[in-house]
Order: structure tokens, then sequence, then C-alpha cells
DNA sequence: GAAATAAAGCGTAAAAAATACGCTTATTAT
DNA sequence: ATAATAAGCGTATTTTTTACGCTTTATTTC
């Protein structure tokens, strides 16, 4: 399926469009996709970073990434990425953007098409991580990253903020069932500032994406907090009727 | 400066990097760049389309368009597509994303970075665009376009809207002098809904970001209207005290 | 040149949303 | 049994948004 050959002039006479030899005057370059993945584990946001297999800078630490293949899009590319590093499918995935300055990598020239995603973590997932070489770091001690994966990651971190903010992005970061404290100390570490309890309750609740669900978490207080389940439906419905998603 | 070569491995050896010869498994891919450019004339929004030069679809209306080249970063080549066929520097532009199916170009594989940009529109620049070989189009009056560019155009006419409700880049469409009712002409046309003259005027004054003058514009009405200028650093401010910029 | 016309511009009131914060409730540890 | 603690509920206050009447300034028409 993967085509390995390193000669593109051969691999070019493969492929159906070759015949015609349209564009054939244009430079090939060589396309990376490079995923920040954000993890939120209980009360902290983490990132998953792996150690480089390839030189330049092997061994450093660096996002998950790979060559986007002839034979596959972008998207699928950044799927393979997740699946190799994670064992993980249907994550929430978005484009970030592209990092595309000639010199960004002394390697070769090399364009990176940046994805984040998210991710709910479990004890399991950091097994499951190690097995994967890779391993999930505290958002606030990252080491130094190699290339511009710094700025992608800071990049990032702004694009969650503005996302979360207008869509219901943030549930993708909770177990299924989750306490409404929960959710807003979700919130309050991707947005580094306290949101009033008693407010945060009520603006969520008055949405009606929610369903209260009869069971109790008591992991984190004495009298216990219901736990609620996120229904895109409603969440439809009320894009639908024109109310905004906003916290 | 630029390489001309469509050898690969030849191309390689020129380079810097190629003597370690690192990624040299990855396959190396076309990516282009197109830019969906929107034009604000008076009272309508409009779009610069142009006829391929290239076989297949040579003829068909298509967005402004160029492969990247192997010497210049993503942005400078979408920067090279808007001079070559607008004559114009300095113009706003962001990335819009990326397009990346693997058969989305019959013509070979290619990616393409889609990037918008701003324009307000004046009579010289509909010669300007003549001698070009592009042509401006009534938003709502588009012809059929190429590959996937019909897309694309939607998915910028969104981002537009999404992006001009919260900063600043309504200004870039208008001329540097223009009246609040000419202000909110055009977000009326980019939102497709009646605002409010009223409070129209009351929000964007309130936000501290506009410099009135002491002329007149007399073109739309009996009694004239006073020009305004945007002021970048006015804007910085509010943004720095925390203020929202929202419309 | 007076009256009619039309958009620009100003102001105020009502409705809705955001914020601040006191109080009650359920549970557990002592 | 009581103290402690976070969950959950309610209410008052402030801020923002929306609706819309009225005045002003210049032009066109008669």
């Amino acid at each position: 399926m993967e085509n390995q050959s390193d000669n593109y002039t051969t691999l070019s006479l493969m492929t159906k469009s070759s015949s015609t030899n349209y564009y054939k005057d244009a430079d090939r370059l060589l396309l990376a996709v490079d995923c920040i993945i954000f993890g939120f584990d209980k009360d902290s946001l983490k990132l998953l970073l792996f150690q480089r297999k390839v030189a330049p800078f092997q061994e450093e630490w660096s996002l998950i990434g790979s060559f986007v293949k002839k034979e596959e899009s972008v998207t699928k590319a950044a799927e393979r990425v997740l699946k190799t590093h994670t064992g993980l499918t249907n994550i929430f995935m978005e484009e970030l953007g592209h990092y595309g300055a000639v010199d960004r990598d002394p390697g070769d020239r090399v364009i990176s098409m940046a994805h984040y995603a998210l991710m709910r973590l479990q004890e399991e997932d950091k097994q499951i991580a190690e097995e994967y070489k890779a391993q999930w770091f505290e958002f606030d001690k990252l080491p130094d990253l190699v290339l511009d994966h710094q700025q992608m990651v800071q990049d990032a971190l702004e694009k969650l903020r503005r996302k979360a903010r207008y869509r219901p992005i943030g549930f993708e970061l909770l177990p299924e069932k989750f306490t409404i404290p929960q959710l807003r100390l979700l919130y309050e570490v991707i947005y580094q500032r306290d949101l009033d309890r008693r407010n945060f309750r009520k603006k969520i609740l008055s949405m009606n994406v929610l369903e209260k669900l009869e069971e109790k978490d008591k992991t984190s207080s004495r009298k216990g907090a219901f736990l609620y389940r996120f229904i895109p439906a409603k969440y439809e419905e009320m894009v639908e009727k024109g109310v905004d998603f906003v916290i």
C-alpha cells in the first residue's frame, strides 16, 4: 500500500496522472504532520511528547509526527500519527495551521501541518503511552522541544482557549460522566483563572445540553456531586435555535 | 534563485542538507497555495477569480494560486501569488487551512494551503485586475469553480464572518477614511442581516478605536456623514485593558 | 425661499445577561 | 452529636444589548 521508493520519478510513473504529466516543473517538497495532544487528568492539563527517533535531534523531546505519504490525505496522516503513538482512534482532532518557514528543519525543507487533539486521560492511557514510548508531561513543566514545536504548542493552547469559549470541545477532555465541579475545574485550567462556582453552574445548566444522572461522584467531596452527561443532540438543537454556546 | 529542475534527486544533491540525507525515504509532494481574495466596493462583497492557465481545466474559473517553491516559505508563496495577480503587497492575508484529499486534483497529488485576503476596492483596482487577467465577481454571482475551490470560498466566508466578529479586520475592506454608515453597511454585507443604525454607532464609538475627522462624506446622503479613521494603536490599548472587540 | 424629504446622529427606557455573594444541604471525619 | 467542607440554590446588583422615538443637517422640489 505504502510506496517506499525514494525516487520521485519512478513513483510518478506509477500513478494514474503521470501519463499526462501536468505540473512537471513544480518543486516537490516534504510535508509532515505534527500533533499537539492535550490530555486532562483529574485536575491538570497534560501534553503528549515522545523522543524523536530520527536524526537530526535524535532522542530529543518532540511532538508526535510523521511525513504525509503520497497516497493518504493530510487528515489521514494525522490520524495515523495519533494511532501509532497512542493506539487510539476517534479522538477530537482539528487543524491548527501550517509551519512553513524554509529553514525550520535543518534536516531538509519540510512543511508541517500542525493538528491539535483533545483526550481524557485515565491510568490506562498513561500505560499505553509508555508502551508506545510516549510520555505525558504536565503542561507547565514541559521540556525543551525540537524545531519550532514550542511555538506550535503555544499556538495550540491559544487556539484551544479561543475554541473552548465558543464550542463545546471541553467535553472531549472529560470522561463520559462528569460532575459540574469537574467541568468547571477543566475550564479553570484551560483559562488559568477562577470561575465562580455558582455562576458557572447556572450558565452551563441554562444551556440545556447536559443530562443529569442519578449517580453521584464522591471522590472529591464529602457531599458528593451529581454526574452529568453531555448530549450532543441538545447542543445541535441549541445551535439551530440560534443560541450561542459561550463560557 | 528558483530551481527549475524536475528531478528531485538532482535538486536534493544541490541543497545543504543532502549530504547527510535525512528523511530520504519520505514521499515528496506538490504543495500549492490558493488565495480567496475578498474585495468590498461601496456596498457589495466581491471575489477575485481568474481563468486557469494550465491543464487540466484550462480556461475555467479558479482562485488565484501557485505551487510553493523549494526556497520560499508558504507565506511568501501566498504573497507572491497575490502580487502576481493584483500587483499588490501589504494586504491583510491569513491562513484558512489545508485541502489535502488525495484525489482533489486529477492533475496530480497536490495539497493546497488556502489563504484568504481582504482588500478595499476602487476603480483602479478593477483595471489592475484586468491587466492581470483576473476579474472581480459579485460574491453572490460566482461562476462554477475548478477543483474544490467552491468549498474553499465557502469556508473562507465562514472564517471571515467569525473573525470579523471579534477582530477589527473589517477596516481592511474600507478606504482609510470611512463613515460609520459605510462601516455598518460592510458588516451588514458580511453577516447578511440588518444592524440597528443607532446601536451600531453607539457600540463602535464606545470602543474608542476610531478618530473622528472634520470632513464629511456627502456621496450617500444629503446631510452627509462624518469621516472616521481606524487607529490601530487604540485597538491595541483596548486589548491591553482586556476589553473585547465584539460586533 | 419655504416646505418636504431623507439619512445622520442623539438619547432614553426596557430587556437580557453577567457578576457578586449569602445561605442551605448532604455527607463524612472526629 | 458536632464540626467541617464542598455542592447546590437563590437573590440582588451591575453591565450589556436591544428597541425605538426624536432632533439635526443638508438637499431637492415647488
